[in-house]
Order: structure tokens, then sequence, then C-alpha cells
DNA sequence: GATTGATCTGAACAAATGTTCAGTTAATAT
DNA sequence: ATATTAACTGAACATTTGTTCAGATCAATC
């Protein structure tokens, strides 16, 4: 071989990868051309091709990698046996992991349509799985009496929307830090889970 | 005159609005073609421009008479003075409202991008008018010491995310009927709000 | 029954789209 | 120096896009 494998492609593939997350989530999938994402990286729309096979799997291969490092990161994450400590762990996560990500989070939503029918079903099992996992979370918090919810699967979906929804506005400069952040999301949901108050 | 004005207007208008909501709802905006639009409506595409003027024009007036629609609602509705009470009443208006146009509701949030920069302006406007009913509303219950809230401004924020995920889930032909649903909210926001129990 | 004018068709337009590919470039190995 | 080949260019492609508009259609008016 000439050249090393990859000299430039270690390099132009992640910017690809980027620009399009960056143009898609302001954007929209459907109004971003492939000429703005290789303008974007400093080259010409020809040479995506060498990255990526069409513009359909750049979309899939960033929805699923975000999806599929949520739940890898909170695989190793060791959670308290304790409900309502769980319960405080996971906001602290989720707030986390979503508010670092603002661009996945919100394509994750919203083009999720634009995914042929294979990958659409691909990613709704990984978002069925963390769903589950939140579900198993209140479920042990009313099983053990900590929680008072009276329907833990209309709770666990109300959960991650509200966890979900600083996203839309949080930001790291603003006049709210990530900790304050968590601290008030934390009494908020203990609160919506009808934890009592002296616990 | 021949033909007596909007003979035929006074449907087919009302239809490509219609076919429009449904239409970017399902697919996006940037998606969605004015050849898909006519097909939908059982005309052909030059035909839509005897009703708008382009493309974008069918999407703000989509956008601003939802906006205009909600806030005139709640501008005759009859809202108790009791801090409490109005959250009750607040809460069941807002689920009512924005479960009944599931479209509008996610156009609403996703395809404010699309809008040209002074119409996304006007659209901002609207939202501005209905955050501040939320936050004056949290702020006389927390004046009144029937709200345990640590930051008002973040919680009608937050509220607002907890009231419009229902949209993403809620059927009307669900195993939940909206009446359930509206109870069951009521209780979620009493204690996020840490409206004390025996209240 | 002729006229009028709102409503719609159907073809046309330039511009933009995703994708392909023959050929150029340049870094490495020999 | 030469050969090799990954990385990229730049032009080309068949479609599709939003929009325009001359002309057809046809119900209401005179």
């Amino acid at each position: 071989m000439a050249r090393k494998t990859g000299s430039h492609s270690e390099i132009t593939g992640p910017k690809i990868k980027q620009a399009a997350l960056v143009l898609f989530a302001r954007h929209g999938f459907a109004a971003v051309t492939m000429r703005q994402i290789a303008a974007n990286v400093g080259v010409q729309a020809g040479a995506i091709y060498n990255y990526t096979p069409d513009k359909q799997s750049l979309l899939f291969d960033l929805l699923h990698g975000h999806m599929a490092d949520l739940l890898s990161k909170w695989a190793v994450e060791l959670v308290p046996k304790n409900p309502i400590a769980a319960l405080d762990h996971f906001v602290a996560f989720h707030l986390d992991f979503h508010i670092k990500r603002p661009e996945l989070v919100f394509i994750s939503y919203m083009e999720l349509r634009n995914l042929s029918e294979a990958n659409f079903k691909a990613i709704v099992e990984q978002r069925r799985i963390y769903e589950k996992i939140i579900y198993n979370l209140i479920l042990s918090g009313v099983v053990s009496g900590d929680f008072l919810v009276p329907d833990p699967k209309i709770t666990s979906l109300a959960l991650i929307a509200l966890l979900t929804g600083p996203v839309d506005w949080f930001r790291e400069d603003g006049r709210l830090t990530s900790d304050e952040l968590t601290r008030q999301y934390c009494i908020l949901t203990r609160q919506a889970l009808g934890v009592s108050a002296q616990a």
C-alpha cells in the first residue's frame, strides 16, 4: 500500500458526521443537502460517499450511535438499591447525558419518520429498552411504598417528557448551573412521584 | 360576477390547509411537495396558488392560526381565583386543547425553523404570551403559599413540557379516557408544584 | 343563450436534488 | 525516482422541486 490507510479519512469521516448532525438539527434532515454538508467539511459532495453509502445511513448512524451510547453508559452506572436514591441517580444521569447532546436529542425525537422502515424499527427497539429501565425503577419504588403513583406506565412516560424538557432551554452558560438544575429536578421528580417530604 | 365567489374555494381552501397539516406533521415541511398536497386534495399543484402565495405561507398560517386559537380560547375561560383550582383548570384546559390537535402541536414545535425570520418572530411572540400566563399562575400560587417551588420561571417551562408530553402517546381510543388523563395530571402537577396533600 | 370571471388544468421553467464516476492529486512504500 | 493507491475533484446524470401562466371549464348572471 501507499498512503497509510485513512490518513485523511480519520479526520474527514468524523467531520462529516459532525457537520451532518449540526445541519440536521438546525434545518431538518430533508432540508439539508449533501452539498451543504460537504461545504461545511471543506470538501466536494462526491467525497462524502467514501464514508457513507447514502444520506439515509448518515442519519441512521447518528441516531443509532446516540441510543447505543445512552444504553451502554447507563449499563455501567452504579445504581443505589434504595428507590429514592435510585431515582435521584437516574435524574442526574438522564439530565447530564441529554443536556450534553442537545442536537442528538433533538434529531432523535424528530427525524424518526425519515428513517427507512428497518432502520426505524431498530431505533424504536432501543428506546423501548430505555423506557423499560425507567418503568422498572418506578415500579420498585411503588412496591417498596416509597413512591405514590396511580399508574407506573403513564408516570414513566411523563417522567421522560419532564426530564427531557430542559434540553430545549437549558444553556451551560445560563444563570443556572447543571448542578442546580439537577437538584431542582430531583425535588420536582420526587414530588411528582409522591415521595413524602420527610424522606 | 359569474359564479358565486368561492363556490368551490370554500371547500378547496380548507382542504388544502388540512392536507398540508397532515402531510407536514407526518413527513416534515421540507419533505412534503406541493404536488403531494395537491394530490391529497384531488387537484393539480398549480391550483394551490389560488389559495396561498407560496409554500411558506401555508406553514405560517397553520402555526399562527393554532397559537391564535389557543390564546383566544384561554382568554374566554372562567378561571377560578384560588391558585390550586386555577392550576387544575389550566391543566384541564391545556391537556384538552393540545390532545385534540396533535398534528398542530407537533409542527408548532418542530417546524419553527422553517419559518422566515419575520414569521418566526411572530410565532415566538405568541408563545411568550402563553408562557407568561403560566408563569403568572404559578407565581400567584407561590405568593399565596399554596405552591412550593424553588424557581417559578423554571417550573413554568417544566410544566409546559410535562403537560404537552401526552400529545405524543395519548390516544382517544386508548385504555385511558381524557377525563382520567386530566385527573392524573392534576395530581401529578399538584405534587410537582408542592401542593400539600390535604389541600 | 351569451357573457363573465372564478377555478382549475397541464405543460413548461430554471434551479436544485442525491448519486455516480472517470480522472487528478499527493502521500507512502519500494 | 517510480509505482501504488487512498482521497478527492468536478462534471455529469436523471429526477424532482416550487412556481408561473396561457388556456380550458363551467356555474351564475344578464
